[in-house]
Parts: structure tokens; sequence; C-alpha cells
DNA sequence: CGACACATTGACCAGACTCAAAGCTAGTGG
DNA sequence: CCACTAGCTTTGAGTCTGGTCAATGTGTCG
């Protein structure tokens, strides 16, 4: 597979950055011209691993992958969830050493770009850098905002606040609208991203459904009473410093 | 107060950043000439609020502080712990409102440095730039860690594993030897930080005392038994990307 | 059609919480 | 210098949220 631009995969970076901020043509162009390699995986495959040192950063084209970490006995933590647009170990750049592993949920496309190429667009381009960094901000909001559930909200709470983050995420970027979205998330990695077991999620989603709060039923998520949602999540989407605030 | 530069004050952010770093002679200078205010805040005193949009950053002289966020109805959740070197809100440089709260835990002596400047700072000096960067991506690294403790460790190795991390990271600035230092963290404050309450917070540490691992009284914490605390917690110090690697 | 992964449910269990009551201790003011 | 106070620590008894174990149902894909 060529190491060359390819700016129809680059359109979905672009499309991300805008959901945070607003981009320059020359920005744009600069982005476009990044040589990438595509690469088409299975569901549930590591890209990189906890221990890596790897040379470039991936950027998901297609499908959904995670960031997890695995303890001696097996138990995981899910630390995010990934999307289209996203570039999942942008840390890589400055970290050298991966603490975590990065993996795919579903069959996914991704483009991998070197580091190297990276470097050099946030030299000649520092306002990138900037939005660079300014993404691994959010993504560290984003910690914040998972450590409260995880520490400090019911599973009940805890669930809907991630409910309600996804879709306003998947709506930044055209991938849900009309409180419906694809999610291609079951139940054992809903679990291990809140910090619950696969039994007491689906516990917790039979509730939701009861309340007629939310379904989720062949990889689709369905919001009935998204204002309901935001209330007992006390959701405020501040911390996704999203560009055009949707429906919240 | 003045808002001038103060060498003998920078020299703590410095510290800290060679703990992560190697820093030039002109790098050390650009860091010593930028401007600040310094204040006194007694115990418990919000220094920058949720919600706020500052126009300075906070680097910490002397004294403890910690990041946290509330729920509605008094819920808190505690994201870190800081300590005199550390600049616990540099992400309000490109995070313009805050998504949580930043207070000291004891009397405290701080340094307000001007946005500003720190801008002028990394465009001048990129490699300092992408240093800072890497400061917020090691807290980042650490909020991931505190997230496997939230969702997946038991209480006790949770709290196990934030002994050995704040007993590492005190001691690459020089603030713990001997399995030895000071912890000013009351237990109400280690319970909202680990997800837990005071009172197993105490039952936790009694635990511990009687397994002869660790003390804590008085405000100072000894580690009894470092390989074993390591061993319990899973402890693995790479996440904190220490440059000079300790006793680990 | 069979296999395998995922979802669902029940019965029982345990780690952590709640509530409540004492003990300590450091800092304050007289 | 000591008494007082406020905040922190410690402990017990009882409860509850979420976990464990195990069986069964469902759906999808080769």
């Amino acid at each position: 597979m060529p190491l060359a631009p390819n700016p129809h995969a680059m359109a979905m970076l672009i499309r991300k950055l805008e959901s945070i901020a607003s981009l320059s043509d020359e920005q744009r162009q600069a982005i476009e011209r990044l040589p990438l390699r595509t690469h088409t995986l299975a569901a549930r495959q590591d890209i990189v691993r906890d221990g890596d040192k790897p040379g470039h950063c991936c950027l998901i084209l297609d499908g959904w992958a995670c960031r997890y970490k695995l303890l001696g006995d097996g138990r995981r933590q899910i630390f995010s969830f990934h999307i289209p647009g996203d570039v999942p170990d942008l840390q890589s750049l400055h970290i050298h050493t991966m603490d975590h592993s990065l993996a795919t949920m579903t069959k996914a496309t991704v483009a991998l770009i070197p580091h190297e190429s990276l470097h050099e667009l946030t030299l000649r381009h520092p306002d990138l850098g900037t939005l660079f960094w300014r993404e691994t901000l959010i993504d560290a909001a984003i910690f914040r905002e998972w450590m409260v559930g995880l520490g400090r909200r019911s599973a009940f709470e805890h669930m809907a606040h991630l409910f309600c983050e996804l879709y306003l995420t998947l709506q930044a970027v055209g991938l849900a609208e009309n409180y419906r979205c694809r999610l291609p998330i079951a139940q054992l990695d809903l679990g291990d991203a809140l910090g619950l077991t696969s039994v007491h999620v689906n516990r917790v989603l039979r509730d939701m459904r009861g309340r007629a709060l939310i379904t989720l039923r062949s990889q689709t998520l369905v919001i009935e009473a998204w204002e309901e949602l935001v209330r007992i999540a006390q959701f405020d989407p501040t911390y996704l410093n999203l560009e055009r605030r949707a429906a919240a």
C-alpha cells in the first residue's frame, strides 16, 4: 500500500476538526497533502498495543474503535470510543511509549500518518499545532467527565450521560440526527467503559427501555426522551467544546 | 502585587519540567523571564471555578491543590492532586471555559502567569510549546490510569496505586525520599479522588496499616513495603513519563 | 444448518454505602 | 498557656448497588 496524499481520506479529519474550530483554505490544503497509508481491519483487532512505540498516528476513516487498558487478570477499562475522523492516538506524537491499546470494535478502515509528517505540519502551521493540542485537551476533558461517571454517578446516571455524549459527538460530524444513531457497542464493551459488568449493563438498559428513555437494539440507539435523559445525567455539553452547539 | 519576572518562582516550574525532559539554558532563561503575580491563599479556597474563563495559568509555588468537579447534589470527583511546580490549569491556554474547578488543599502560594505571555513563549520557542503540550498529555495519561482505578480496581488496589503514583511524582521533584513524604490529603478528599466514601477510605487505610504496607498519620505517608504495594496495585510507572526513573 | 458471540434472566453474594456516635487534634482566642 | 471549637478520624450496625455464577434465548455469518 502506497504512502501518498489522499484528499478524500483527509476530508474525514477536516470534518472532525471543523466540529471544534474553523479552518482556513490553506490549513485544509496542508492537511490534504499529508501522506498516508490506508489499511482495512476486521473487528476486534488491536491497531496499537500497550508498550508499543508507534511511528505514525491512526486516523479512522470508517468503523469504530476504542482505547483500553488491560489488568493482569483480564479486567479491562475502556477510555474512549472513536468514530470516523478521530485520531485516537494523537498523543503518541509526543508520548513515545503507548500506555494503553487501541483496537477496532467493528470492521474498520484506518489511515496511518507518519509522525514525521505531522511534526512538519505543526512546525509549518503553528495554528494547526495548536488545534491538534486543543484536540488532545478536549480528549482529556472527556476523560475527566468519564471519571465523574466512574467515581460519582450511579450506573443509571453514568450510562445516561454516556448516551448524551455519544449522541452529540456523532451529531457534530453528521453521523446522527433525530435522536437516532448507529451504536455498534456490545454490552460487554459498554460495561468495560462504564466500569460495570455486562449483566448489570443489560439490567440498566432494560430499565431505561422500561422508562421510555432510550432503546438500543440491533446496534441502533434511539433516544426517546432527550430532555429527561439530560436531566437524569446532569449532562452539560460544555466540556465537548463543540463548535456548532447542537440540540442540547 | 506587581506583574514581573521572578526567577526564584520559575525555578519551581523548571524543576518540574526537568522531571519530564531536559532544558537548554536558553529555554530556562525564557521561562525565567515570564511575568507573574504571586498570591497566597488559605486552605480550601477555589483558585479557578467551573465555568470561569481565566486569562492566566496558575503555577503552584508552595502547598497542595486539586482539580475537581461537583455534581448538583454535592457529590464531588477529584481529578488530580497538585504540588509545587505544577501548572494545574495549563489546559486553559487552549480551552477557554473551565469545565472543572481548581482549589487549594492547604495554605498555598501560587503564581499567575498571563496566557498572553505563555502564548508568546510557545511561539518564540516551539520546543517549549511541545514540552507544555507533552505536559498536558502526561496529565491525560494519569487520568487514564485513574479511570482504570475508578472502574476496574478494588478500593484496596486503587488506593495502593494512588500511593505509588504520589510517591514517585513527589520523589521526581525532590519532595519525597526513603519511602516517606508529606501528604496533606484528608480522608474525605482521598475518597473523592478514589470514588469512595471517607468511611471506606478509613477502613482500607486501617487494613493497609494492619498488613504493614503503609501508614498515613499526621499528614505523613510512610511506605513500609514498596515492592508489595507495587505488586498489589499492578503499578507500572511508564505512564508518568518521568525522566529519571526512580525506585520503581 | 451449525457455531459462536451476544443478550437476557434468576438466585444469591459482597464490597462499599449510610447513618450515627464517639474519639482526636490542630488551631484560635482569651 | 490553656480551654474551646471545628474539622477530621475511627468504629459499629444495617442496607443496597452492583457483582458472580449459571442457564437459556437470540441472531448472524460462513
